[in-house]
DNA sequence: CATGAATGAGGCTTCATTCAT
DNA sequence: AATGAATGAAGCCTCATTCAT
């Protein structure tokens, strides 16, 4: 038993190790030029055990993806727990919670949209795919649910609120996918927050009647 | 002579030939996946004959949006020509001009992002380097221009007109990128032309004062 | 640890064995002719198995020349170890390191000067251009210390004792190639041997007083 | 008639303007590096053209060791000429049309090695290489020739003349083959001519009684 | 479980050669 | 005869994945 569970959780440690390491690799290098070996370098063990843990290296990559999406996710359901907060405060929760995504790891977004773009691999095995598909799908579906309850209470236009809430996500890693391959081109200082507020704020507004 | 005229002309057919391929097969199986050989077979020529054209794979890749951005500029001159217009007519010509960008290529604006991502090599030629900043930079100090006669009217927020250029670019591909890895994740229909205009109505509408 | 060793030696083998088929293969073919996946086939490994242990081409056929330059290094500085010895003592033993340098690889003097010509490729690492550039002047250096010695004596006709090295090499070499070239040329016997004694003979001759 | 001869010459002076520049080409970049094409727009041509004149690239290579056999050669026949001429006369005639024929094209001497060593290709046409095998022969057997003279007239030791001949070739090309590597690796001076010189010296005196 | 050496398929690219003009 | 665009075979090398230890 106790050791069942202690094999169990060492097990999901060894993933944990690996996950971090292939995110720094991934992030610095992009997917294609990450190689297994640099991960397993990165993470300290030999290419090989990553195959124990990860059936190989695209789902490897979609776990990051899970990973963050589960961040997220957490995040949002917290704000969305307080169902009375009024919609301004829900909006700073909002906010608040993209802002700590980004924190939580800059690059790994940006890789997120290789992962989704058409370049990336049908190889994921479907039970993969389907959580990446319930965790996009139910942040959205929390986002919305803030959306909604300014719309309920007539502070934002009438629109649907899953609409607002692609928007709003859209914009969100279209201002971090914009601002940093403006630094890979210009390799100017990095105004990747302030862009960001200033675009979080446009929206509100632009939603607000 | 009118032989070397004509010369110059099927050299530059050939171009566009291989750069059609290039941009269904890249838009097919995006950078990685997508081989010489499939662009040569798509272009029926032979694998060599690509390398008369395109010094490499990647400059082949970033001559898609090269050509993608000079169209972009070309209509934003366009707009800007006409000093005299009102904000919001400008603004009716911007939009236009964006839905007509995403027309003439859907698949390569997001492919775009590839290339200035980190995972894009440096073995991209200087110039082509140098002239895909350029035309990047001229296209957004365009789009900066539009808001700028808007605010100096008075008619949106006091903002660095760069900034809100920066945004309303985040947005545009933000809006793309999403809708289209909606459809991969969901094979749904395609609400990206809907749900653009509803991201350039917030946009606008959040922009005004 | 014993099995830290034996891995160790394994690997070393391992080289051994890529060498061994490197030059089987270099002397049949030369190297452009020579494909690494005649090596690999030769040495009964897979082409991808090579750049464990060599970086590239190039490498793995510089290595060659650096094995030789070792053999011939060894020899020399076991004649030069007896001081004492009279010279034409120490002639006899540099004479027969010449001959031994030859039995121990004929091809690979040849393939050597395709190393050095202006042909080959900057590919290599430093570090074995460094070595390989140490190893060819240590070699003349001690052919070199063998005339000097002579000369010191009175023996010897009174010119530089390098030119003496140079001119020495140039003379075993030459002839080595010749030789060969004639035989690729002609299909005759082989006179190498005795035509490379009487070279010395000449070459001791003619530097006597 | 006239238009015929006219014509030949016409053919021989491209054939002279493609050897000329393939000269140059292999010289500064060795037979593997330089490309077809490199020859051609050194010679001013198109590909295809050399191709009217030569049946492969490794015709086209040989024909400027046929060149430069040629000519030495003629140097010899001219110093065997004069019957009467004194060994030691005939000797100065010797060196100095060794000399000038590194003079003639200090590169291609190289070159010629590499033609004849085992890297080179068996894909010369039968007429081609035997031009080669009976111009090599009978530049060695004017050496000879040379030598014979000494020896019957007692200045020289008794040994085979062709013997002779060969080492003195051998000696010439391995002094041009490792002073020139040498400077490949170091990029000293070039002492080239001083140590021909020195090396001259030392054969010549080592045959002598 | 972990290892890491070995695999081998496959990609990009070059370039000698051809052939329609 | 000359051209030069097109060909396509072939080479080097990488790297995801496997498997014997």
């Amino acid at each position: 038993m106790g050791i069942q569970e202690r094999k169990e959780r060492e097990k999901e440690r060894r993933r944990q190790q690996i996950i971090v390491a292939a995110k720094k690799v991934f992030s610095d290098k992009g997917f294609n030029k990450a190689t297994m070996e640099d991960i397993a370098t990165e993470a300290e063990l030999s290419p090989g055990t990553l195959y124990l843990y990860f059936k190989n290296k695209e789902e490897l990559y979609a776990s990051l993806s899970l990973r963050i999406l589960q961040y997220l996710n957490l995040r949002l359901a917290h704000v969305n727990k307080d169902a009375d907060l009024p919609p301004d405060k829900k909006i700073d929760g909002l906010l608040e919670a993209m802002h700590d995504v980004y924190d939580f790891d800059p690059m790994i977004i940006i890789n997120m949209f290789h992962l989704q773009s058409s370049e990336t691999l049908r190889n994921l095995s479907p039970e993969v795919m389907d959580e990446i598909k319930e965790l996009a799908g139910s942040s959205i579906a929390a986002i919305a649910k803030i959306f909604a309850c300014g719309i309920k209470q007539g502070a934002y236009i009438d629109q649907h609120p899953t609409a607002l809430a692609d928007i709003f996500w859209s914009l969100f890693s279209g201002v971090i996918l914009w601002e940093t391959s403006k630094n890979v081109i210009d390799k100017k200082k990095d105004y990747l927050k302030k862009t960001m507020d200033l675009a979080f704020k446009i929206f509100i507004n632009g939603i607000s009647k």
